[in-house]
DNA sequence: CGAATGACAATGT
DNA sequence: TACATTGCCATTC
């Protein structure tokens, strides 16, 4: 049993290319379906540094909604070029994109 | 230790 | 679809 921050981390790095996660989503896997708001957090001040995934997270509605314009387009270039769609430069087809693990909750 | 914060989510209008 | 509200909870101050 580690952090939900460990644990978050460890799901980012399941995500495969070429699919979205909603924050909601990693949130739910990691055990707390209310966490979104720590997944942000999390995803903010780990990804760069960190080798994390974080351009494969987007908001439940598949958009990209980071405050940051720059790290926001970073993400849009980076999704597109891993074949994933991007419409009206903020937002993807999250039913055709979603992530779908096998499992539900990790490996436990 | 209490209050503020945030790359969100769900629901209502 | 867009915007406003309210709820949430770990991390930071």
């Amino acid at each position: 049993m580690e952090d939900f921050t460990e644990r978050v981390v460890k799901l980012l790095k399941e995500v495969p290319a070429g699919t979205v996660a909603s924050y909601g989503q990693i949130a739910r896997l990691a055990g707390n379906a209310r966490a979104a708001r720590q997944v942000t957090r999390i995803l903010h001040s780990m990804s760069r540094k960190h080798g994390i995934p974080w351009h494969r997270i987007v908001n439940a509605k598949g958009e990209i909604v980071i405050s940051d314009g720059e790290t926001a387009f970073e993400q849009e270039e980076r999704l597109r070029d891993e074949g994933v769609p991007v419409i009206g430069g903020k937002r993807v087809d999250m039913e055709r994109y979603r992530w779908d693990p096998g499992f539900d909750g990790e490996e436990w």
